[in-house]
DNA sequence: TTGTATGTATTATTATTTAATACTTGAGGT
DNA sequence: ACCTCAAGTATTAAATAATAATACATACAA
């Protein structure tokens, strides 16, 4: 009735977590009424679903206004993510070390679909709080990270994503330009990094460098934000690279 | 028939979160038959169920080995979590400035039931990573955050909370008499702060403050790290409790 | 007060999930 | 090479458990 006609397909599971998936940077807390618009599913399937995941502990609800908000366990979820994914633990020590030798905001970021999320996030003072904290996903083509991805992939692939992938206008100076775009992957495979500028934040330059996998494709990447108030991308470049290079070195695709 | 006699309550729905919850630190890949053992599902329910959670992107799945993992959308709920709570927002800069400031590991952590949990982390060089990483749950009543949160409720709560919360003997030294545990929190009480040795890890010392709302009652406290090989507890009060009282007087609870 | 919107409760109906079982695959041992 | 067993996959009849419709309750405003 949903979706596939598979009859291993639990509906119902999948009607509980649209409702998780309801909430968002700009939806923090639901009512009722707002779940079902942003589901489309029924009043009444709402209803079971909410009090169903506010038993199991996955809602908050507040009992004045009776709106639910994300629990904690959604935090609990990502820490079991943590512990999952081993590049996590290969990684985490060395941007530290970046982080502390450079006073840099560093970030890992990680290949999902067509997108990149950011799976470890250690700021700095100047780092406003969308790039503090984890688990925000961006369109790969428009991010030096999923570019720099990219760039170690075959010709084919990297035409195919920068035909299909999604590209999204975030500043007034991002790069939509598909045919750029590819450019700048093509570049980033012969320098190793991807630099950018003004793509998702004004004044914000972005440097990334691939982790390479024995295959010699990346699923990951890691890339350091700095402001481009004081500095330009040469003198990025030229500050950044050697000990980015280095980071990237130490870790286990 | 699994529970309550509520007829709102969806079991189906709580059947696949069953299989979510099976993930964690030690359990950070799971086949079906594991998945089995480890939720007492019968094995049809986990084969529709990992299905399903797979067809949604929520776990992924080895080709090869057939086994689960927690997939990136377990980030990104983290990602909506953070958005909602805005503890969060006013913290995170606080929390920085600590970090930048002091090189020391700091930690902010909420009361979740009669646990706490860490909902944000800026680990140094010498953080290992358990420590590094959100969303680790640890009983309240053995980590200095807890009890400086227990402090600022009534006595009646305190003794309720000391008598029947859950005490885990994680080092040697772990403080298991619940008498004793009572004498620190008031202690904590008296002093605005409290601070605990070889709780949690050997020669670790936890300094925490509350993070008090309109009603005096604390659900979040500051926490900081500190090796016990260099220093004592005085030393570490002597130097760190300034910054850090300063750290949560900035925070709104 | 009346009206409207939102949340809560109830129930007959049946679609969906269930559980049992049969089938397939692959790894390890002999 | 063959066999065995464990693990994963597929199928289906049976009926439970979810559904959707609707009625009731509450709260806030006009």
């Amino acid at each position: 009735m949903e979706k596939k006609q598979d009859n291993l397909y639990v509906s119902t599971l999948a009607r509980g977590l649209k409702i998780l998936r309801a909430f968002d940077e700009s939806h923090v807390s639901l009512s009722l009424t707002d779940l079902v618009s942003r589901t489309g599913l029924e009043k009444s399937a709402v209803q079971r679903m909410a009090h169903t995941l506010h038993l199991e502990g996955m809602l908050e609800r507040d009992p004045n206004t009776r709106r639910f908000r994300p629990s904690h366990a959604w935090l609990q979820l990502a820490y079991a993510y943590y512990w999952s994914d081993p590049v996590i633990a290969s990684a985490l020590p060395k941007l530290i070390e970046f982080s502390h030798a450079n006073g840099e905001t560093i970030n890992l970021a990680q290949l999902s679909g067509d997108h990149i999320i950011y799976s470890l996030r250690l700021p700095n003072h100047r780092t406003h709080f969308a790039s503090s904290i984890v688990g925000r996903r961006l369109p790969a083509l428009n991010t030096a990270a999923g570019r720099v991805m990219l760039s170690t992939r075959s010709d084919d692939e990297i035409d195919e994503a920068c035909a299909n992938w999604p590209v999204l206008q975030q500043t007034p100076k991002t790069l939509t330009d598909r045919a750029e775009i590819a450019n700048s992957i093509r570049a980033a495979r012969q320098d190793g990094f991807c630099i950018t500028r003004d793509q998702m934040l004004l004044n914000e330059i972005s440097l990334s460098a691939p982790v390479k996998g024995t295959d010699g494709i990346a699923h990951t990447a890691v890339q350091i934000s700095i402001s481009a108030i004081a500095v330009n991308e040469d003198e990025v470049v030229e500050k950044f690279l050697r000990p980015l290079l280095d980071t990237t070195a130490g870790i286990l695709g």
